[in-house]
DNA sequence: GTCTATATTGTGATAGAC
DNA sequence: GTCTATCACAATATAGAC
C-alpha cells in the first residue's frame, strides 16, 4: 500500500479503525481519500476504501463531505494546487530562458518526484471527467497576475527575440511549450509501460530520474540551437 | 457523441435499439465497448450504456463476453494491439536514425490523429489496472522477433556507432526513447490540460498537430547534433 | 442468438443513538 | 463528532421464453 503523500507529520496505520482522534479528522479523510483516488481512479474508489484507510467510519465522510463527487473534487482541487502554482513560480521567474528551462526541468522532477502517481491520476481524471477543468481553470486564474496567459506572452516574446538575433532557432511557442511538458510529465504518466517496454523496477527508475534531471536541459537546449 | 473507432464500414446509429442485425453482433458489441470504456473509463463504464450504444440488449453483452471484466480486458488488448505492431513496425525496419526518427513521428501522428483518445485511455487503464501489463507483455511477445528487447539493443548500437564517429552526441538508448515517445505521445494524452492552457479546441489541436508533424523530427534531431 | 424479466449483490447515502 | 444500523437504488449477472 503505498502513500502517495508526503506531508510532514502524517503517520498513522491505515487500519487503525479505533480511536485515532489526535490530529484534525477531516484532514485525514482527505488524505486517505488522494491515497484511494489516485490509485483506484474515482469511479473505482470506494467510499469503504478511503473510510478503512483513514482509519474511520464510513459515514463521517458524508459528515465532512457531504458525497463522493464534492470529495473527489476536493482531492482533485488539492492536487492540481501542488502542480500549478510550482509550475508558475519558475516561469514567472526573471531568469534567462536557459534558467528557467533548468530550473523548470528540475523543480518538477523534484516535486513530483515524492507524489510519483500525482500526473497520471490528473491526467486520468481529466480524461473520464472534462467537468474538472474549470477547477484547473480556477487555479489558474487565482495565480498572480493571471499568470498563465501572461506567461506564455512573455515566453513568446523571448523565444522571438532570441530567434531574431540568431542565438536560438525560430520556434512556436506553443510546440515549445509542450516539448517541455511532455518531456518532463510523461515518464511519470506513463510509468507501467516504462515498467513494461523498458523492464525498469522503482530502483532503475529512480536512476531513470537522476539521469534524467541532468540530461534533459541541455537535450532541449540543444535542440533550440541555430 | 464521438465515435473513437475508424473501422470502414462501421456506420450504425447509436440509439437504433432495434433489430439491426446486419453484421457481425459481437464485433459491434466490441466497438461500442471501447467507445464507452475510452470515454468513462473501465470503472466508470455501465453495461447498459454499452448495450445502448451497440443497438443490442444488455443480456448479449454477457452472452459473448461473459463478464464485464472480461469485456474490458478484451477491449485493452484491442486497442493496445493497434499501437505495438505499429511501434514495432517502424521501429523495425531498415531506415537510417534520421529516417527512423520522422518516420515513427509521421506514422505515430497519422494513426493516432484517428483514434486520438486511446493513448489517454491506454495510460489510464495501466495506472488504475496495472494487472492489464501482462496483455501488455504479450502482445509484445508475439511480435516478430521478440522486438522490444531486440529493438533497444538495436537502437543502443546505432546510438553508439554515431557517438564514435562524432555525427551525434551520446544519449543512453533509454532516455532516448522516452524522449521520443514523450514528443509523440504526450499531446494526445494531455488533451485536455492543452485545452484549458493554451486554449485549444478541436480546430485549433488539428492546427497544432500539423505543425508538430513537420516540427518535431527536426526538433529531435537538432538535440542530438554534437 | 436475442429478448424480457428478475435475482443478487454492491455502494452511496441517511437516521438516529451516544 | 463519531458511531452502528439501515435504506434505496444502481449495476452486474442470470433464468428462461421465443
Amino acid at each position: 500500500m503505498i502513500d502517495e503523500s508526503s506531508e510532514p507529520g502524517a503517520e498513522y496505520a491505515g487500519d487503525t479503525a479505533g480511536a485515532a482522534s489526535d490530529g484534525d479528522t477531516e484532514r485525514r479523510i482527505l488524505h486517505a481519500a488522494r491515497n484511494v483516488f489516485v490509485r483506484r481512479g474515482t469511479a473505482g474508489a470506494r467510499m469503504q476504501e478511503i473510510a478503512a484507510e483513514a482509519g474511520v467510519n464510513q459515514a463521517l465522510l458524508h459528515y465532512y463531505f457531504r458525497s463522493k463527487e464534492r470529495l473527489a473534487a476536493a482531492v482533485f482541487r488539492e492536487a492540481a494546487s501542488r502542480l500549478v502554482p510550482e509550475v508558475v513560480r519558475i516561469l514567472g521567474s526573471a531568469l534567462s530562458l536557459e534558467e528557467k528551462v533548468e530550473g523548470f526541468v528540475h523543480a518538477y522532477i523534484d516535486t513530483v518526484r515524492q507524489n510519483p502517481f500525482l500526473p497520471g491520476y490528473v491526467l486520468a481524471e481529466l480524461h473520464h471527467h472534462p467537468e474538472r477543468l474549470t477547477a484547473l481553470r480556477e487555479i489558474s486564474r487565482v495565480q498572480p497576475s493571471d499568470a498563465l496567459r501572461t506567461l506564455r506572452e512573455r515566453l513568446a516574446a523571448e523565444l522571438e527575440e532570441r530567434a531574431r538575433s540568431g542565438s536560438m532557432r525560430r520556434i512556436p511557442v506553443d510546440q515549445f511549450i509542450v516539448n517541455v511538458a511532455s518531456l518532463c510529465v510523461f515518464p511519470f504518466a506513463a510509468r507501467p509501460v516504462l515498467d513494461a517496454a523498458l523492464g525498469f523496477d522503482d530502483e532503475a527508475f529512480e536512476r531513470f530520474l537522476d539521469e534524467r534531471r541532468e540530461a534533459l536541459p541541455s537535450f532541449i537546449l540543444a535542440a533550440l540551437r541555430p
